[in-house]
DNA sequence: CAAAATGGCTAATTCAAATTAGCCATATTT
DNA sequence: AAATATGGCTAATTTGAATTAGCCATTTTG
């Protein structure tokens, strides 16, 4: 990692635990093993800084989006996988989620930071409600939708079914967030919540 | 109100749409009508400000707390409101209760402000928790609780259909705290969401 | 009613943080 | 290998926001 690539990193960590207003310039060089005007060899100035913080996360996340998309597609024609969703595979599938986005820095971090961020301009609020609302509801939406077609659940209505299962997983997730401590308490409720929902809506056979 | 109250006031406001450090003491003097040093006549500092709209907004849920308490108790006693909770009922006690979260300027503010500064101190994040997450889980957990012992719901784990019931609305609220432009949309949703929760849960006789 | 407290003001003061200037060694290019 | 670009540094500079000093009118209180 090159020091333009550092300077992103650990302005990303401290933007995330205590706000764009609260970090100095100073703070990130510090950090990266530099002092402050060198940074402005990388970078304009601050606001910079967490402007390509920005850009290089949309593209990454983008990058994501688009191997899901080929995976979903993958998906769709393979109805057989929905077929055999078991109840300890959806659980295993939704833990395995649930901490991906909890430990994996670059979602972790950025997902706080825009937490922080969020009422500060349209766009970040609109980044934020993308990446963390939109986004997840119709991609889980589109595999529910497959799992009804193959008969692994029933519903009248599969935005609402999304929505049951994805919003206790949001909400457990910004509690992790915020007291990393309740992790274990969060994973105990988080198994809890995707028996029960399996209970609710498969076919029950 | 007094000057000291409007400072406050108007600091909350401030704080809740660009978070403490973003707002200067001169801002919020200006909107109370006054100048900067001026201020200081009523609070030691700017933190001092912070605190006490802390200290003030505790006050405030307590006083609530307490009624709620009082309500819950002779609720208690009263299994027969449970009995008679019709789906057309259960939709319009969470739409008030939605709302009243939404539109209350203390509640919205407060929330927004602790959203932006919930990382910055360990109090701050258990103040967030407390509110927006172990507080609402453990009243509505109370009432539903009564309602299944009413035999209006029925479920094996009460503590996952209230987070069933919850987690939906604390998300759709934070979405509109984010994008109030967004509010029709997520009424139809939240709607959407009491009349599957009441099917799921509900007896169906 | 006199004295003390209150709450406003303008004019400093202080201080910290962002940024710029300008120097220098090293690496890269031609 | 000369010329140029890169990326580091220290020492300013600038700016802007928080806070203090000290004055004054009004209100409250003994």
């Amino acid at each position: 990692m090159n020091t333009k690539e550092k300077i992103l990193d650990e302005a990303l960590t401290l933007f995330s635990e205590k706000g764009y207003a609260n970090v100095f310039v100073g703070d990130i060089a510090e950090r990266v093993g530099i002092k402050a005007p060198s940074l402005y060899k990388h970078y304009k100035n601050k606001q910079a800084i967490f402007d390509a913080i920005i850009d290089e996360m949309n593209r990454r996340f983008e990058e994501q989006a688009k191997a899901m998309q080929i995976n979903g597609n993958d998906a769709a024609k393979d109805a057989g996988i929905y077929k055999s969703m078991s109840e300890d595979r959806l659980l295993k599938l939704g833990r395995e989620f649930f901490l991906y986005y909890l430990h994996d820095d670059y979602n972790r971090k950025f997902r706080k930071m825009l937490t922080i961020e969020q009422f500060h301009e349209k766009d970040l609020a609109e980044e934020y409600s993308k990446l963390y609302v939109d986004d997840p509801l119709s991609y889980q939406g589109m595999l529910f939708g497959f799992m009804v077609t193959a008969g692994v659940l029933k519903t009248d209505n599969v935005q609402v079914m999304t929505l049951h299962f994805y919003a206790p997983i949001y909400f457990m997730l910004t509690v992790c967030d915020r007291q990393p401590e309740r992790e274990p308490e969060m994973l105990k409720l988080l198994d809890a919540h995707i028996i029960q929902f399996d209970r609710l809506y498969g076919r029950n056979e």
